[in-house]
DNA sequence: AGATATACAGCACGATCGTTCGTATTGTAA
DNA sequence: TTACAATACGAACGATCGTGCTGTATATCT
């Protein structure tokens, strides 16, 4: 019975760590409230924030965790993809149907954080950060392979490549979902597609 | 002396809204206070809300005045290039230029409020949209117009072409100003420019 | 000059914010 | 059985939220 109570307890983490995580992708890191969360999971506001200490670890939980929602959906599909630019093309598919398949209902989680945080200092600006800078790393990684298997021109600058695919999928699905036009993640990928494509294959 | 005094009031108001616009482009939108900027111009929450009626006309005022300097920075400068292929290159110029000149202390406004908005409905999600609408409108135009004049390939939609600057402006220097990298305009003023150039010329 | 409209300060309101208590319950370990 | 740690509750804290109401000073018009 001790491991089963253990597991309640985790699992009762988590599931708090997820239900904030849907909130939060909508109303925003900082649109998290106790209140509304413990309301939302049938809890004291104290036993909800007992759990973390105080609401800005809580936040930073709750990245955390989406952080591992996305790698789940975008990452790990791709992985499996060969380096270079059948991983980057198997990555842009992935980015497209996870937006597309609502993995989060409010949108992209990285991208409404990193919009909170790009101009507030503060822990979970540096959170935010690390977040993105390793995921274009990944991306320009993947892009460096890529040029130099001679899949990409020779002066395609990779850090160019991984930004561009970042900004599109981001910038695309955001006002896809604003202007609710259902074409919009259509084109992202077309633009996303065209961003890895050599300049010849055209458009 | 009663123009003094019109003149004076107006300005007041606007001087509330100019300050508000630098709050929100940090804060956003949402994050605005009557009180912290009742605090900031040195006036009563009354008397500044007065103005308005309630805060959601007060948002929605501040929107439609950071709208107008855009406006101003990106469209205006642009406005006397010659139509389609060259006007879209005088917009990109002057979109980089803007964000480069921090026109919005918090990174740009639009975007900001389309992040915000994005999953919320209401009269404010409802004025973004337009807003964001009415501006792909234009860039889709423009494109429109190179692509029938034979500046951009025959098989490149318009509309894509809009979308694809769109993103990347937003995506672009949202990124850049998180990861504080200072390359990352330079890199989505090239990734601009290669969404309005024709295949062949490269990157 | 007197009447009227407006702008704004001051104050209070109910609500909600994040946080901190004290306490009760529970599972784990000695 | 006893001691301990974790969990979660209810209540309350001071602060701040947006928004009313009221009095007053000033500007505009007759």
């Amino acid at each position: 019975m001790a491991r089963r109570t253990t597991e309640d307890v985790a699992r009762s983490r988590a599931a708090a760590v997820e239900a904030a995580i849907d909130l939060a992708s909508i109303e925003g890191l900082e649109g998290i409230t106790i209140g509304r969360l413990a309301t939302e999971l049938s809890m004291s506001k104290s036993g909800l924030i007992g759990r973390f200490g105080d609401k800005q670890a809580l936040q930073q939980a709750v990245l955390a965790a989406a952080v591992e929602r996305f790698t789940d959906a975008v990452w790990r599909p791709a992985a499996s993809a060969d380096p270079g630019l059948p991983r980057l093309e198997a990555i842009v598919d992935a980015w497209i149907d996870h937006l597309r398949a609502d993995v989060f209902p409010g949108g992209c989680f990285v991208t409404t954080a990193s919009v909170e945080y790009d101009a507030r200092p503060g822990p979970l600006h540096d959170d935010v950060a690390t977040v993105v800078r390793r995921w274009l790393a990944v991306l320009e990684a993947e892009a460096r392979t890529a040029r130099d298997a001679g899949d990409l021109p020779a002066d395609r600058d990779p850090a160019d490549v991984a930004l561009e695919l970042h900004a599109l999928a981001s910038g695309g699905s955001v006002a896809g979902r604003l202007i609710d036009d259902p074409a919009a993640l259509d084109r992202t990928r077309r633009a996303m597609r065209r961003a890895i494509g050599r300049p010849t294959t055209g458009g």
